[in-house]
DNA sequence: TAGATTGTTAATCGATTAACAATC
DNA sequence: TAGATTGTTAATCGATTAACAATC
């Protein structure tokens, strides 16, 4: 990982919820995969969760958690766990994410449709603000609580709706084009489920999907 | 990470294309992401990538990727760079993937369909075999080249078709009754859409999907 | 040749872990 | 109290990086 990011605040001080500066990437990564595995006990009615449990459905150690956690405070109780609910809260807080955050979906296709009507973002505060697609039989159309608009609305609906993700879901030949409109339009962040490889200024943060290669990887553990 | 895997093999030994010990995770990890690239880059018509060109791609930094494969033996050409083509080879008889992996794919609405029509797997040396479903309006419906078929036939088809990988792309409350069937007839690796936590025996390997996670992230250091 | 990029070393830094006292 | 689990320390191990000679 070659961002440049500032260094790890794990020198703790008893008591302090530690306005944290800049998490380390590896920090970063693992509370989302916690938060991740919470958000999903939250949905499943669970008040409590140890470290241990945190560990087998993350892979990280228990140790690692309970250390990168009580980096931040004290959230645990000693013989019970940690409350999930309160949590998930103080992870959001970590990750400067608790706000609600707009997304701009393209690809108005199953994987878009799949997209828009599930809650996977939801859960996690991105609100789908737009679905876009180019074909005009698809433009009108209904998808989930949106209806589907012509990518040259782009423009005005990002500087409207304060859009700060796009998702591409569209085939890889329409990937780079969209992503340069993106990127002029000033959003950052794209996450690009096409097998298109993107080129975009330093600046701007490319996130690609890639299921086939999670799976290889889950693979080799397995044959080996 | 907690898995109990062997140790790095970075004691490099001049010329000799290493047979390979067990991969350290880190390695593995990065190692298929420099795959998930070079198979877009080879798609794209690339004949040779630097590593620094899949330093940007990837954010891995380009010496720890010149280490990386350096290990396993000198498969570059200085000044030029690397054989796109040959290094997705190399890297796949590294991570010893290079057969043909089946896959059964459970649900067949619109995230189901999306994936089997895509070839996002099919790059990867990973064929969906089969697609079911519990919907009898469904079962029998044309899915790209696949006709769907029901649940009860999971074990018939996993047995015959030596399915080595299960894709839930089910409602998260049908998620955990597959998990368990799919565990009984022998499935080892789960891949998971829904956002229901997976009990699973210490065996079998969930991945779940999280992409409003990975954007939780790269929000971060959007933010920050 | 001149420019580019690999392969490799050596030094540093952060991640990982076992162990255990504290305490719910 | 007894059992469970956190918070924290201290020691180890692996990852990361800059730098540069080798060489295409």
């Amino acid at each position: 990982m070659s961002y440049t990011v500032g260094r790890d605040s794990s020198s703790a001080q008893p008591g302090a919820a530690r306005p944290a500066e800049k998490l380390s990437l590896g920090v970063a990564a693992r509370l989302s995969r916690y938060l991740q595995v919470l958000t999903q006990a939250r949905k499943m009615g669970r008040e409590t969760i140890s470290s241990q449990e945190l560990a087998d459905y993350t892979h990280v150690n228990s140790t690692q958690i309970r250390r990168d956690l009580s980096g931040f405070g004290k959230f645990g109780k000693r013989g019970v766990g940690y409350n999930v609910e309160s949590l998930v809260t103080q992870i959001r807080r970590i990750l400067r994410t608790s706000g609600q955050h707009n997304i701009a979906l393209f690809g108005a296709g199953h994987l878009g449709t799949a997209i828009a009507t599930s809650d996977i973002f939801a859960d996690h505060g991105f609100r789908v603000v737009a679905v876009f697609d180019v074909d005009r039989e698809k433009v009108g159309a209904q998808v989930g609580p949106l209806t589907v608009r012509h990518n040259s609305e782009l423009r005005t609906v990002v500087e409207q709706e304060d859009v700060v993700v796009g998702v591409l879901a569209v085939p890889s030949a329409a990937a780079q084009e969209l992503a340069g409109d993106l990127v002029e339009v000033g959003v950052r962040i794209i996450f690009n489920y096409s097998d298109a490889l993107l080129a975009v200024p330093p600046e701007v943060t490319v996130h690609s999907s890639s299921p086939a290669v999670d799976l290889l990887y889950a693979l080799y553990f397995y044959l080996a």
